[in-house]
DNA sequence: CGGTTTAATACAAAAATGGTATTAAAATCG
DNA sequence: CGATTTTAATACCATTTTTGTATTAAACCG
């Protein structure tokens, strides 16, 4: 017994005449006749009373058969389509972590919400961890995805691809004198103290200003940490000290302070979305795909 | 999507090796990596993950899907089963009209009890009908089986098979001066009180009663009918005339009666099966093919 | 690093499936 | 009632699909 059988049989037994539902079927009248026959010898008994050439009819068999063959093709249909839907990555379960920072600018938030637009079947599991918390989890299995700070160097069992990137800046004072120039230089920086966010563990942003100071031949005075880049930003204005935000921050366009690159030191830190290069998921596929569509989300 | 890659998946996936999947199947094991490359092909995605060569695994789709495809099997199966069990007349609805006095040698009861044995599932109804009526409802599909007297002509569209065959005698007090006689002649019997069974709108017996008369020449005297068969015979024995009993009632051995053959005159009085001669269900043709295999049924 | 295991691929043989043409049987029409 | 038409089955051939054997490529193991 096939499916394709089956086919026959209920399309057959619709039209109870062979040649239009070889018409349907997109076959000829033979062929409906050999997948007929060859059904009914597999099951052992006559389908179709044909005695009367013009009048084919169900036998009880036929009769009591036609609803079950009608389930399994249902089944069969539903479960395919199950299958493709997964297959195209539209089904299933995703854990995706994030640190902090991308929550901030709204990347991790504008990202699930547009794979969910194209595939709201999916069950989205966000978590908040910092960015070496994520490649561990990464590895182990325990993420399917990961929206974190750049690094100089991964796993090698992990792929990443750029999602933002962020330069960053230093937030001064309009008042500051160094505000004037259009760009710094490590050494500028100099005996300036500097207000840091702090979260969690994530100690990128500690670790950058260091390798600032080094470049610039100083050692950096650190205020006490804010919980956030607003907070930075309103204590740069209120001449507290300096800040080091992502480039990005920018956009709030705070009153009294200005963003300045570092001419001198490479401060990029861009976020990038990572996962398993074995993973072989449609889930992760697609999600992967879409964020390179268009790699800045509409968000600034 | 095809059964028969259903069937390869499912065991790929419980055995997770080709070879041995292979193997289970009766294939070989490249005929089970391509069945379940068509098979991932027309589902668009992968079912099995074989970066590593020793242990393959399901992928999340493959996982998602193996549960649809043991339904489908499943669900295959059984409708299978039915079919097939339909096909060998095991399961379905058989109707059966019988004549009385099929029931009172029991071998409507025993025929339809013998088929119970063999087919449990099968759902049978009984019908007391009389002969033509019998006929009627064959003919006109309400009845699939009818266990009737023999008739000198049937209905083209049905077909008969011998079930018992009886012959009418002459049941004779042991005082009677005919009961001396090995076998009678129909003009023997002129002058005699006939006793007659009379059941329902069944007037064979007085048809035959009077074919008896017009062969020995004289006009039979019948007594009001009795209910029964044993009441014919008591009377019978009770000296209150001759009776007219299928042979089979012989077998009651009743005390002071002889039955006796007549000689001159044909009183075949069988009981056939019959059936439509078109009809394809397997339950007829099964029922049919049983009741020739034993033509008389365990009781006398 | 070499041998072994395992899945995929290449190729030829076999099976099945489908199509065209034809046949046989029933239905329809004159 | 006979001729024509309709309809399903069959014969036959071409095509496609499936299988098996042999081989290859990759991973695993000592």
């Amino acid at each position: 017994m096939e499916l394709a059988q089956l086919r026959v049989f209920e399309t057959l037994a619709d039209e109870l005449h062979f040649a239009r539902a070889a018409d349907r079927l997109g076959l000829t009248q033979p062929a409906v006749s050999r997948q007929i026959a060859a059904l009914e010898a597999s099951l052992g008994g006559k389908l179709f009373d044909r005695a009367k050439r013009s009048q084919v009819t169900l036998t009880a068999t036929g009769a009591l058969f036609l609803p079950e063959a009608r389930a399994i093709l249902r089944q069969a249909e539903r479960g395919e389509a199950l299958a493709k839907r997964s297959a195209r990555g539209e089904v299933g379960r995703l854990e995706i972590g994030y640190v902090a920072s991308a929550a901030w600018g709204g990347v991790a938030a504008s990202l699930v919400r547009r794979f969910l637009t194209r595939a709201p079947k999916v069950e989205v599991h966000l978590q908040e961890l910092e960015t070496p918390r994520q490649i561990e989890e990464l590895a182990a299995g325990r993420l399917d995805l990961g929206i974190f700070r750049t690094r100089p160097a991964y796993p090698t069992a992990l792929k990443v691809q750029p999602l933002q990137q962020d330069t960053l800046q230093i937030a001064l004072p309009d008042t500051d004198p160094r505000a004037a120039q259009p760009e710094l230089h490590a050494a500028d920086l100099a005996g300036a103290r500097f207000i840091l966010p702090h979260f969690g563990e994530e100690a990128g942003f500690l670790a950058r200003l260091q390798a600032l100071g080094e470049a610039g031949g100083f050692a950096p005075e650190i205020q006490p940490p804010v919980r956030d880049f607003l907070t930075v930003l309103t204590s740069v204005a209120a001449g507290l000290g300096a800040g080091l935000v992502p480039e990005s921050a920018g956009a709030l366009h705070l009153q009294g302070v200005v963003l300045r690159r570092v001419a001198d030191v490479a401060l990029n830190s861009g976020l990038v979305l990572g996962a398993r290069r074995a993973d072989s998921s449609p889930l992760v596929r697609r999600f992967l795909q879409m964020a390179q569509e268009r790699p800045k989300s509409g968000h600034g």
